[in-house]
DNA sequence: GTCTATATCTAGATAGAC
DNA sequence: GTCTATCTAGATATAGAC
C-alpha cells in the first residue's frame, strides 16, 4: 500500500474508535488491529498517538475554519445562517471525540490547548458580531451587554451538546441526528430575543427541526 | 493513626489532586506521596482507584440530593431559589473533577453512570416543575414546552459551566467565583421569560452577581 | 513499507514483615 | 494499620529482518 493510503486508512481507523469509545480508551494496538495492519508500521507513519490525535484536530480546524470566517463578512441572512450553524455541528459530530474528552486532551496535547482556545475565542466574538448585526437591522432586540453573554451561552451548548448527549445515553450516532437537534437547541437559546415577523419564523423552523 | 482518619485524609488528599489535575491523571502513588502514607497503605483502605472516585462520587450525591429535593414542595419565593441555586453550585465546584472528565469517569465507572444519569433526570424534572410554578404564580411567562428546553438548557448549563470556564483559562479555584459565575449564568437564561416586577429584580441581581 | 519480536516504562495492585 | 519491596498487566514505542 502506498505511503498516503495506509496513513490516511490509520487516520480514518482511530478517528472512528476515538468518537465510540473517547481517544483516551483507545490504543494504539487497538488501532493498528482494525486496520489491519502491525502496531510497527503504524509507528513507522506517526511518531506517538498524541500525533494522531493531533492531526486529527488540525482537521477538524481545517473542517471548522471556514463556516466560521464566512461569517464575519456575510449578509445577516437569517435562513442562511441556520444552515451554516448546521454545517457547524456537523462538522463537529463527525469529530466529536475532541469535545467528548475536551478537558483532558486539553491538558495532555499543549499545541491543541493553544489551538482550541484561540477557536473558542474568535467563534464567540463571530457570533457576538454577528447578533449585533442582526440587532441593528431590527430582527433582534438585544443590548450589547445581552449579545455578549447570548453568544458565549450558545459556545457553551455547541461546545458541549455532545457530551451532555452521550451522558444522557443519547449515544453519539453518525447519523444526522446531532446537527439537527443541535441546532434546534441554539434556536431556542435566540428565540426570546426575536422580534416579531421573524420570532414566529424561527419557532416554526425549530418545531421543523425537531421533527426531523 | 486511627482506621477512619487515614481514610479521610486519603479521600481529601484525592479530591484536592483530582480537581486540581483531573482524575485520570492522578496516580494512586501520587496519593499516597501526597497524603504521606505508603502506596501499601493506601490499598489497606480502599481496593482501587476506582473505589476512591465512587466513594467520593456518593458523598457528591450527598451533599446535592438535599438541596434539590426542597425544591420540589418548596413555595417558589424567587429570592430563596437564588440562593439554592448558589449553594448547588459550590458543592459542585467543591467536587469540579466529577464534570471536568465526566465522559470518560461515565463509561469506566459503571455505578456512576446510572447514578449520575438519575440524577440529572430527576435535577432536570424538579427544575421544569420549577419553572411550571413560576409561570402558575404569574412570576413568569412561558409555555410548557418551552419550560421543558429552559430546564434542559439550563442544565447544560449547570452540568459544563465549570469544564468551558476551564478550557478557557479560567483555572478552577477554591475560592467563591464558580458559584457567583454560574448563578449569574443561569440569571440570564432565565431572564427574557420573566414578567415586569421581577424582570428588573432579577437583572439587578445578576448584575450584582458579577461584580461580587 | 511492512512485519515480528521485544524493549521500556509506568500505573495499579499485592505479599509479607513489623 | 502501616511499611517496604515487588509483581503484573498493559500501553507506548523501538529494533531489525524482509
Amino acid at each position: 500500500m502506498a505511503r498516503r493510503d495506509t496513513r490516511e486508512l490509520i487516520l480514518a481507523t482511530s478517528l472512528s474508535l476515538f468518537n465510540e469509545q473517547g481517544e483516551p480508551n483507545v490504543t494504539t494496538n487497538q488501532i493498528a488491529i482494525e486496520a489491519d495492519i502491525s502496531p510497527g508500521n503504524l509507528y513507522y507513519h506517526f511518531r506517538s498517538k498524541e500525533d494522531i490525535s493531533l492531526e486529527l484536530f488540525k482537521r477538524y480546524l481545517v473542517a471548522v475554519q471556514p463556516l466560521l470566517e464566512t461569517v464575519e463578512n456575510g449578509p445577516p441572512e437569517a435562513e442562511d445562517l441556520w444552515l451554516r450553524l448546521h454545517l457547524i455541528f456537523e462538522v463537529m459530530g463527525r469529530f466529536r471525540f475532541i469535545f467528548r474528552d475536551l478537558a483532558d486532551l486539553h491538558t495532555r496535547i499543549s499545541h491543541l490547548r493553544h489551538a482550541f482556545h484561540g477557536l473558542l475565542a474568535r467563534q464567540r466574538e463571530a457570533l457576538r458580531i454577528l447578533i449585533e448585526q442582526l440587532e441593528d437591522s431590527g430582527v433582534m432586540e438585544i443590548s450589547r451587554h445581552e449579545a455578549a453573554i447570548l453568544a458565549d451561552n450558545i459556545m457553551l451548548n455547541m461546545t458541549y451538546w455532545i457530551p451532555y448527549a452521550e451522558v444522557q445515553g443519547i449515544q453519539g450516532r453518525d447519523d444526522g441526528r446531532i446537527p439537527t437537534e443541535a441546532v434546534s437547541r441554539v434556536l431556542h437559546l435566540v428565540l426570546p430575543y426575536l422580534r416579531e415577523p421573524e420570532a414566529a419564523h424561527i419557532a416554526q423552523l425549530a418545531q421543523r427541526y425537531r421533527q426531523s
